[in-house]
DNA sequence: TTAATCTTGACTATTTTAGTCGGAATTACT
DNA sequence: AGTAATTCCGACTAAAATAGTCAAGATTAA
């Protein structure tokens, strides 16, 4: 399991707009320039972009010094609402898209276990913002039970 | 970002032995059978079920009347050993391994943030047991803070 | 008018995922 | 000893997702 690097670059990108606006910087930013300072392609970034504007997080000043501008404050920005934008949506269950699940309950015993870890994912990533981000907030984290046991430890053979 | 179906897979296999076990039954279990009831192609589990054995999660006993038998108590096996047996590890940023990260702080500015989604996504799989999946105990959840905006509600056009 | 910039859509190479298939090795039962 | 039931193993494959590249058009500031 892994987080796309997709989803990873327009976070970055976003944070990297956030950052420039704290320090001062206010016109458009050029995407050329957040290709560079974040090493990601200028076409790939295009293609991210879009998807932000589509979804309302930028809004773009196309023409000579144009280029994008965050539509809310830094503040304002959930980190999951980056996400959601460009990468398919967090689904960790097609159970859950009600079809045959609730009718065979030997099969959706781990139902449950699927749906809350999402709405743990989900749940962290729009607890933070961009301008947490930024200031280097601490963040949020799960309770602590009891650990269980070491089962698993045994491995050693796979890299 | 989603779960690996093969993760999925081996969770809901594991908890099938560990609820026949906790219904009285003893012996090796059959993957012709956890297939049946889980609707696992047998091929598809003979694969996930040598990550499992090798990872020590379960023991083969080969030959007639065969099958596997999980090596420690349902209470003892935590969720995150068995995706970890037999997905990739929850890796979230390649960053973090130690090649050129600490010198461009620019760039790593999300760095803290997808080292701590992994961290709760471990913490929370962790957390949990085959038990407690078979007895459907409470998850444990992200406390809620003052939630932020709802920038990003805009979309409508996908699916 | 021109250069800078976003916009769009088509295209591609690589990797991952989710399997399938065939056969070999092992064991329990008769 | 023979046979049926299993796990074991490695090779193979089809489809999808990922991570881009490329080319051309539209828009705007200077």
């Amino acid at each position: 399991m892994k987080i796309s690097t997709r989803g990873r670059y327009a976070v970055m990108a976003m944070a990297d707009m956030a950052q420039q606006k704290a320090q001062g910087q206010t016109g458009p930013f050029k995407l050329a320039d957040i290709g560079l300072r974040q090493e990601i392609s200028l076409n790939y970034l295009e293609q991210i972009f879009g998807d932000l504007r589509r979804a309302g997080l930028v809004e773009s000043h196309r023409g000579a010094y144009g280029g994008y501008t965050l539509t809310a404050k830094p503040t304002n920005i959930r980190i999951g609402d980056v996400i959601q934008a460009v990468d398919e949506p967090v689904d960790v269950t097609r159970c859950g898209t009600a079809h045959g699940c609730l009718a065979k309950q030997a099969r959706c015993l781990t139902h449950d276990l699927w749906a809350e870890l999402g709405n743990t994912i989900h749940g962290f990533l729009n607890a933070i913002s961009l301008a947490d981000v930024v200031d280097g907030k601490p963040l949020p984290r799960l309770p602590v039970e009891k650990q269980h046991s070491l089962v698993g430890l045994v491995q050693g053979a796979g890299e």
